[in-house]
RNA sequence: GGAGAGGUAGCGAAGUGGUCAAACGCAUCUGACUGUAAAUCAGACGGCUUACGCCUUCGAAGGUUCAAAUCCUUCCCUCUCCA
């Protein structure tokens, strides 16, 4: 094992907060192997981007000899943390939060080492809490001290609503702290005040607090709100390799140096050196690489050349089937799902966004003849093949 | 329990009897420019229609009226102050 010096050098690395430091400096240097506590809310089972910040962190925990309790919020997920939301999220089955779970932890692993992890489902021990254990749990805070939560509190003052059951959250949250008796509790920066009740609960349980380290949130590819799947700004680690590749492309150069911060170990500086276009597309290629491997970052980037810088038609798109050979221009589009509706879709026709084979079709009731396959094209990025069946 | 405020399209926010499918901003989509960047410009942005137009929307349900997002009644929900 490294020298708690050395370990701390390697950990403090891309974090926001470590609270208290010289804690962690303390439990590093006991030479024991630390319990990393890392919750993960199944309510949305794809992880992207920004999920890895902190994967990536554990795993450095790992590589360093500790180990890692990945708690899946299987119980805590059917009351649905509000955190940087402001609404009241809904409750989710047990049949789903399972499902999702199974889902959760095979991606993890692709981040994570499997042998330093051990997974537990907070519903094992939630569950038997009896309503004398709850009333000893909330007794333990106060709702003024809650709403200084901040998005509470923001909801507090906009006059959003903020059910009772939300308060419940953070103080379970906390309680799988005292029950695991973890040493350290990791989480992004909306985490932080949930990480902390873990701390104060433990302490008012009567054991030594978790140290709390908090990482930065990863924008989502619009550079502003942070990555998400509601908001459709993610790059999920389980999307097709040249998606990774495309949505990378796509981002603002500004962003990109975020997310070389965040994401990777090149230096930064190196990088500000570069053309902003070349830096991107070595960005894209290592996301690839780490989620596939170089081969497919490779040829991702080949494609992407081929079709944006080209011109060329992607080598693979989606084939849909279809019953009628001479259907109108306007329902191609819908029945391929390129357009959520017919008005939609002479919209796009009208706005001249819409190529068959090529060639913008301008007519909305154009038949297009499908009894051979044919490429349709709905603006500048997507891309469908259509046959008949 | 009492008093008051409010619920409008994805979000924010105008609109208090007809000219409202509903201003404006953001987001989104399309086109131009480009590096699928940024910035900018042009347009679109409930549904059905080639179009004239028709249909369904302003918390819910009723009602008044030739005409309602706007007036009345009841109900649901949220917030503020008081108790």
């Amino acid at each position: 094992m490294k020298s708690a010096a050395e370990q701390l050098k390697l950990l403090k690395r891309g974090t926001v907060e470590i609270i208290p430091e010289a804690e962690l400096i303390k439990k590093l240097q006991s030479d024991k192997p630390l319990k990393i506590k890392w919750g993960a809310d199944p309510s949305a089972p794809d992880i992207h981007l920004g999920h890895t910040v902190v994967l990536t962190k554990l795993r450095q925990f790992q590589d360093l000899g500790h180990q890692v309790i990945f708690i899946v919020g299987d119980f805590t997920a059917m009351i649905g943390d509000p955190t940087g939301r402001s609404e009241t999220r809904k409750q989710l089955s047990r049949e789903v939060v399972a499902g999702n779970a199974q889902t959760y932890q095979k991606q993890v692993f692709k981040i994570l080492d499997k042998k330093r992890t051990k997974v537990v489902y907070n519903s094992s021990w939630l569950e038997k809490m009896d309503l004398m254990d709850v009333f000893k749990l909330s007794a333990q805070y106060t709702v003024a001290r809650m709403l200084e939560r901040k998005d509470f509190k923001e909801r507090f003052k906009n006059e959003v609503d903020i059910s009772v059951l939300e308060f419940m959250y953070p103080l379970l949250q906390g309680y799988d702290s005292v029950h695991l008796r973890s040493d350290i509790e990791i989480g992004g920066t909306d985490q932080k005040f949930n990480l902390l009740m873990g701390r104060t609960l433990q302490q008012r349980y009567g054991q030594e607090p978790q140290v709390v380290l908090t990482l930065p949130l990863l924008e989502g590819t619009d550079g502003v709100q942070k990555m998400s799947k509601s908001l459709n700004n993610y790059i999920g680690i389980t999307e097709p390799a040249k998606e990774i590749f495309g949505k990378t492309m796509s981002i603002s150069d500004k962003l990109m140096l975020r997310y070389y911060e965040l994401l990777t170990d090149s230096d930064l500086n190196e990088v500000r050196k570069m053309h902003p276009k070349e830096a991107k597309q070595k960005l894209a290629r290592i996301l690839v690489s780490r989620f596939y491997d170089d081969k497919a970052a490779a040829e991702a980037q080949k494609e992407f050349e081929s079709v944006f810088a080209k011109g060329n038609l992607p080598e693979e798109m989606e084939t849909v089937r279809l019953i009628n050979t001479k259907p109108k221009a306007s329902d191609l589009l819908v029945s391929t799902g390129l357009a959520a509706s017919g008005s939609e879709a002479r919209r796009i026709i009208a706005q001249g966004g819409f190529k068959v084979d090529g060639e913008t079709v301008s007519d909305p009731a154009m038949e297009i003849d499908i009894s051979k396959s044919r490429v349709l094209q709905r603006g500048k990025k997507s891309f469908k093949r259509v046959e008949q069946k």
